[in-house]
DNA sequence: CGATTGCTTAGGCATCAACCTAAGTGTACG
DNA sequence: CGTACACTTAGGTTGATGCCTAAGCAATCG
């Protein structure tokens, strides 16, 4: 399934920038329209929207539009995706470090 | 701590190209040689060492250097500190909608 | 209805990231 | 000691990313 790595390569892509990081910091704490989020950026809209845009396409968060007002949350489904990949490869590693650990005693035992 | 974020930032920035993903997958599985990893690339030799670098410099992986061979091995602490942040977002998110929930379960209540 | 507000679209510029080839350093082996 | 091997350094091309201004559209408000 090369399809799920490129879709987490995006995730962690969207993840990268700044703003972007901070956004999602943000809607951690709850829905927020456009123009609130834009106001802690010192950004031109258009450029600010960008990274709106690029978050929600990667599904890390959602938006609907009310009258003139567009109003974006978090998807929590796509972060637990990536925390579960990055869990995955800790566990993995960290497992085989056991592994070794557990060798090396055997050998000690023997010797002694 | 804004210092932290960047060094998160940096972090999700070095998971975002599918040959340093893929590199961080097969070292999971336990340590390799500089040549070992990259013959899974049809990359040249200059080009995929500047993803190792990267995910060198920001935390992801070490590398020891023995006789003319480097080899690398998964640092699983940059990991786990991305892999919590990840989990605080959602958490919280989480949290919130729960007591969203419960709010409107109360509301109903009162309305019976 | 005319003006204002809130967002959207279009297009352009500058910097950076990912790749390359060519040439260098140091270790190992016959 | 000379050759091969494993990596490293230097320098250059190219496309993607992040930012801007200007102009457009649709929903309110007076």
């Amino acid at each position: 399934m090369p399809k799920q790595s490129a879709q987490l390569t995006r995730v962690f892509q969207a993840l990268a920038d700044p703003t972007r990081f901070a956004v999602v910091e943000r809607l951690s704490k709850g829905p927020a329209p456009t123009s609130e989020l834009a106001s802690s950026f010192k950004m031109a809209l258009p450029s600010f929207l960008q990274h709106l845009d690029m978050l929600q396409k990667c599904g890390l968060i959602r938006s609907t539009k009310k009258g003139r007002v567009r109003t974006y949350e978090l998807a929590p489904t796509a972060l637990k995706a990536a925390e579960d990949w990055m869990a995955t490869q800790r566990t993995l590693w960290e497992r085989r470090l056991d592994q070794l650990d557990n060798f090396l005693n055997e050998l000690k035992e023997q010797s002694e």
